[in-house]
DNA sequence: TTAACATTAAACAAAT
DNA sequence: GATTTGTTTAATGTTA
């Protein structure tokens, strides 16, 4: 018999999340602006401005990406118990706030007649913020933890016991959220599992796939009020952890681990040619090749610094924008694999914003230090352009296609362009069709996704004779893979019905009219 | 509005 | 046999 999951009635608790949304409120700032060049640019600005308001002054921007603190500290090695304990305001405390709010804002920022709707920088403890559930979503968590451990790889169960060392939210909620880690080093591409020897108890080790941390890593820095510099002792963000499996082969505890042979970089799921590539020419290239391969293809070695290299080449020009962010295009999100279902794609978009601005309680010589690293960032980009060239060429000697001088990968295949048309056109009429779809049988592969809320869309094509037979089935894609068949489900009752309210009310204002 | 991202629940199998 | 671990599907919420 199966014992359904706990699930305790926390009515009583009155946890109160963290706003995930920026608060933003008309406002006069003053916002510091630093590039790559060291130019700093003071901008006095009327406009909507993120009402993030820092200790110390300055304005700092949703993440510290760009501060000292964070280039500067390879080891992010601080404790948890640094965090200031005073500053966080939940929701509950929040309207209270507004209303003497500008007595909180420091002198960098004067607030418009109008503006009410700013809060102070929150600065979450989860130590003392017991009832408020982390900002961390559990990829992040489950990445800290492995991140602070010493072999940098943890059994499930350990993981269990970081978050609720470090999130002692945890331990009052719901018993759900083990499940939803389990579920989530499962699904999650960024997490691989690594064999160790029987006698360790139960279960596999844990670790972080190389090639995916970055994209863990600017998950973390996008996390709302992160400070996740101070969950993790050793987070190095320049450098490819030195605790892949060689470390693992000589650890104390862990001395009979082998890692895990099904950790391939590709699943039946991975369509990108970017992995193909690799996975094709495994077999057939030399070893030499193949290490090009894998250091141009994977950004194995893959690392901020990498990212932000081209960021610096890419951006010689960097503007600041009118908000007082400098836009990018960086690397780092083109090389985070992270267009898969399930990758939990960490926001490795097309584009990044980085908050440009600065931390007043950053060292003195911050700028020089800037100077510094944006210079060495150059040396090594160029240095690792070589390589990638070198790379290209003998791999086209090898005959492996490689998508040389195209850093702007994974462009969308024209299957995938005419499906998302497809989506995008036919969803909205699927809400009002009818509520049971047809069996669709997918010829091409691609996504496997059931999701009927993606899939439903093809219900609609029903009309187009040339993709469907006579038994309502929908045929879609066209090439020899063999087919995924999964029927539609329909988009539920709930979700329908949620769009209702919105209706009545247009169709109220129009009756009114 | 949409896809992508994320959370939660749960069924179920295998390992311990 | 019970519990833990791991995989998968489903439903739905959230974000950009
Ligand atoms: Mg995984």
């Amino acid at each position: 018999m199966r014992v359904a999951p706990d699930r305790p009635d926390h009515s009583e608790n009155v946890g109160v999340a963290l706003s995930q949304n920026p608060v933003t409120a008309a406002t006069a700032a003053t916002v510091t602006l630093y590039s790559p060049d060291g130019l700093i640019a003071v901008q006095e600005e009327h406009d909507d401005v993120i009402a993030d308001v820092p200790r110390g002054g300055s304005v700092v921007g949703d993440d510290d990406l760009t501060s000292l603190t964070w280039l500067q500290n390879n080891n992010l090695l601080k404790s948890v118990h640094e965090l200031p304990k005073h500053e966080f305001i939940d929701d509950s405390a929040r309207d209270s706030t507004l209303s003497n709010s500008s007595a909180s804002i420091t002198s960098s920022r004067k607030i418009s007649n109008q503006c009410i709707n700013v809060i102070p920088r929150l600065s979450y403890d989860p130590q003392v913020h017991v009832n408020s559930k982390p900002p961390f979503s559990f990829s992040c968590l489950i990445f800290m933890a492995i991140e602070d451990s010493d072999e940098k790889a943890l059994p499930v169960k350990d993981i269990y016991v970081w978050i609720l060392d470090h999130f002692p939210y945890y331990r009052n909620a719901p018993t759900g959220w083990k499940n939803s880690v389990r579920h989530n080093l499962s699904l999650n591409k960024c997490f691989k599992k690594v064999e160790k020897s029987p006698h360790l108890g139960k279960g596999s080790l844990w670790m972080v796939e190389q090639r995916f941390r970055p994209c863990l890593i600017q998950a973390l820095q996008k996390t709302p009020h992160h400070q996740y510099h101070k969950f993790i002792r050793n987070l190095n963000i320049n450098k490819k952890t030195s605790a892949d499996s060689t470390n693992y082969m000589t650890g104390d505890k862990t001395d009979a681990l082998l890692i895990s042979n099904n950790d391939e970089p590709t699943t039946k799921k991975d369509t990108t040619t970017e992995t193909i590539c690799i996975k094709e020419s495994m077999d057939d290239v030399d070893a030499a090749a193949t290490a090009m391969l894998v250091l141009k293809h994977g950004g194995y070695s893959f690392d901020v610094k990498a990212g932000n290299v081209d960021f610096v080449l890419q951006n010689d020009a960097v503007s600041a924008g009118g908000q007082g962010l400098i836009e990018i295009t960086s690397e780092l999100s083109d090389n985070c694999p992270n267009n898969d279902d399930h990758n939990y794609g960490y926001p490795c978009s097309t584009s990044t914003k980085l908050n440009s601005s600065c931390d007043s309680n950053a060292v003195p010589n911050e700028k020089e230090t800037l100077n510094r690293y944006w210079s060495t960032v150059r040396e090594d980009m160029e240095e690792q352009r070589k390589i990638v060239e070198g790379a290209d060429a003998l791999l086209n000697l090898a005959g492996i296609k490689t998508t040389a001088h195209n850093t702007k990968k994974r462009v969308a295949s024209s299957i995938l362009g005419d499906e998302q048309r497809h989506r995008n056109a036919k969803r909205s009429c699927t809400e009002q069709s009818s509520l049971c779809g047809p069996l669709v049988v997918r010829k091409d592969g691609f996504s496997t996704d059931v999701n009927s809320r993606k899939s439903i869309t093809f219900a609609n094509t029903s009309s187009r004779s040339d993709i469907t037979n006579d038994d309502g089935i929908i045929f879609v894609g066209d090439s020899t893979e063999p087919p995924n068949v999964h029927r539609i489900r329909p988009r539920s009752r709930a979700s329908v019905m949620k769009n209702q309210p919105q209706r009545n009310k247009i169709e109220k204002r129009r009756t009114k009219l």
